[in-house]
DNA sequence: AAGACACCTTTCCATATGGCTAGGTATCTT
DNA sequence: AAGATACCTAGCCATATGGAAAGGTGTCTT
């Protein structure tokens, strides 16, 4: 499995996640995924790499042709640092709720 | 709202993931934030800086202490990126499942 | 057999990133 | 008033990143 760096840096530019929602939608060539983008080929390449190196996506070759797909267990392990993120930092918001409806001088509103 | 770009690129270090978890637990000062970290103060800044491009961190100055925090809205906009590739990448493989359960010569097992 | 096609490698360039030191500026503490 | 504290800026350096051009290699088409 990728580590965290390479995945979400394999998201943080807008080409490499154009590919990705491409390939959510479906495997396709590299001639295919790179056409939307006004860039040189070997320029476009290196977006693949990284995303490879992300464990975003594999691919094999078939005579000339390289068809790349996604690859699920990459977007789960993003998703579930975020998930775990968000949970500690909800977790915290339902201590500070429960806190401060035990304030003294408080009551169950905050505006009358 | 910052855009997805600086979103995740602020993921994209274990020095930031680590400040995110942190702040995630609660708001703390600059201080407290570099201590666990084997850094100069400055370096450790220039990440902060990128988790506030990036909209993941807020902070204000008080005396001498700045004390920052989480801005959930920005992780929301990363999971709700993911979620969405997701939900594409998913109903893909449903009507994959479909297709394939529908070929003419194949029952409902397929290791008979 | 010739040529077009799809991809790959190498090499180069400009800029961004991630680290450092040195030297501020306010703000508290004594 | 002096010193410690907490943060900030500016400037330097090495490496990574994102782009391009030039020139392959193998595979299909005619």
């Amino acid at each position: 499995m990728a580590n965290l760096d390479s995945i979400f840096h394999g998201l943080a530019d807008p080409t490499r996640r154009a590919v990705i929602a491409r390939l959510a939608a479906g495997p396709a060539p590299v001639s295919e995924l790179a056409a939307p983008h006004d860039m040189a080929l070997p320029s476009f390449l290196k977006h693949l790499k990284v995303l490879e190196a992300g464990g975003w996506i594999e691919s094999d070759k078939a005579g000339r042709i390289r068809t790349c797909r996604l690859k699920a267990e990459t977007a789960k392990a993003a998703e579930g640092w975020l998930g775990q993120q968000r949970s500690l930092w909800e977790a915290r918001l339902d201590r500070l709720d429960a806190f401060l409806a035990n304030l003294p001088g408080e009551g169950e509103n905050n505006d009358a």
